[in-house]
DNA sequence: TGCTACTTTGGGTCGGACCAAACAATCAAC
DNA sequence: GTTGATTGTTTGGTCCGACCCAAAGTAGCA
């Protein structure tokens, strides 16, 4: 397969002199073409790529390798695939779940403290809350008020974190930022299940959380991007301190040294 | 396999009445199964997962649902697969590179603007400034200085835009902050690439630039956190707003509507 | 001793076959 | 004609078995 240069055969054996040679795998091939393509909008979101036996035919490769490349798409989101007839592979978009996930594994993999993850809350939701108040529209502002009403409900532990993630989301969201929507996203589950089991939400702690949560709502309603960043700054760090006292206290019971 | 009520089977023929049932791919189960006992740390990183056809043996499965299993983890980071004797899926944790990647996608196929990309890093920036003022290491000042001297360096335009990205990432590590470096990773590159030919880097902004950094820099190695931000968010912003400056220019040039 | 050549162990690719899901077309009953 | 069940076709999902290729070790030979 690999044409050689009519070299002299010397003295020991073949000396060919070729260069470090790559061995890309003929999957990845495929699956890095179509990206390209995608990604070059040659095929616009909803559009189904060929069947794999099309695929086949057009690539001359096996369809073991044709579905390997798929696979590969498919589980970067750029495309969807469905079975039964009418079904394919169809070009999609990826979206903020997608970052997310990646990001979920990098928290779990690399067994990410929790301290480090409020650290970058703190980093990024004062800034997600200057965006908000920006370029917030009417719909934005109707989902931070629902989950501001689900959170002042008096349900369960559950029902409160899930309604606290919802409302950190709305804002989130509301930034019209993908890429900030995304990390906050993972940034948000993985927070709430560090946060679960551990009881430190008291009926105090839920006060004062909706209290911040609707002094940053107003300003974003406001458009008052500064007090937005000031009060959003203010909870995110009370909440990592609040945090990080009760771990603290909940640490120190093993024996010194 | 599905049970089914005692039903009267009525007029017509075989009313079962079963649950709306899934149909998980045997793949996806198989990846979602040892992914799970990766992240919980069964498989440290550096271990070697058994080969496919031990795998096929315990699973039950066939090598091509074994091999597209494998496939998913090894886009998803967690394992990397060599070929050849000894060769096999080794454990390993994602990084900030998988968080790149993922953005990139992101970025690339939501056709993200430039602005955006630059709000963003306005936003995520200051703040690895900060982190990074407070838990560089004497390596982190090194990576530092190394790119302000090649930043300072006459070279050519492709040059100095990498010794920026390595300037910028060098801050971002120094933030010790592997989900922040990941953003950044991804941003500096789309921003790089982005920037890259148009030609509104002159002797000037390099200039500045130069200074910008120095003065980012010497905050963080003073550790001095509140100068570190509020240096590097002035420099963002400067830049952001030259090139929206430079774009406005250059865009100008299309006749009216 | 040092090289070559073989063997082993792994992944990579291929072709073919069959199954299951989902839609389409068709036909029968009303 | 409209409706509803039946059949058919398309398309992905899974399996099997074979073969190739690369890497790493091992034995043999000069």
């Amino acid at each position: 397969m690999p044409e050689q240069g009519p070299t002299e055969a010397g003295a020991t054996q073949t000396v060919v002199a070729m260069a470090p040679i790559r061995a890309p795998k003929a999957a990845d091939v495929l699956a890095d073409d179509l990206r390209e393509r995608i990604l070059r909008g040659a095929f616009p979101p909803g559009t189904a790529l060929p069947p794999e036996r099309e695929l086949v035919t057009q690539t001359h490769m096996s369809r073991t390798t044709v579905r390997e490349a798929l696979r590969i798409l498919e589980v970067q989101g750029l495309v969807r695939i469905k079975t039964g007839r009418a079904g394919g592979a169809f070009v999609q978009t990826p979206g903020q779940e997608s970052v997310a996930s990646t990001v979920n594994l990098l928290i779990r993999g690399r067994q990410i403290r929790l301290a480090a993850l409020l650290e970058t809350r703190e980093a990024i939701e004062p800034s997600c809350a200057q965006l908000a108040a920006r370029y917030r529209t009417d719909e934005d502002l109707a989902r931070l008020d629902a989950a501001n009403v689900a959170i002042a409900a008096d349900g369960s532990l559950a029902e409160f974190l899930q309604a606290n993630v919802d409302w950190h989301m709305a804002v989130a969201l509301a930034s019209h930022n993908e890429l900030l929507t995304g990390v906050m996203l993972a940034l948000s589950r993985s927070i709430y299940s560090a946060t679960d089991n551990q009881g430190f939400i008291d009926a105090m702690v839920r006060d004062v959380t909706v209290r911040a949560h609707t002094g940053v709502t107003n300003a974003i309603r406001a458009q008052d991007a500064d007090a937005a960043v000031r009060r959003m700054k203010r909870h995110v760090h009370g909440y990592a301190e609040a945090v990080v006292e009760v771990e603290s206290r909940t640490t120190i019971e093993m024996p010194v040294d």
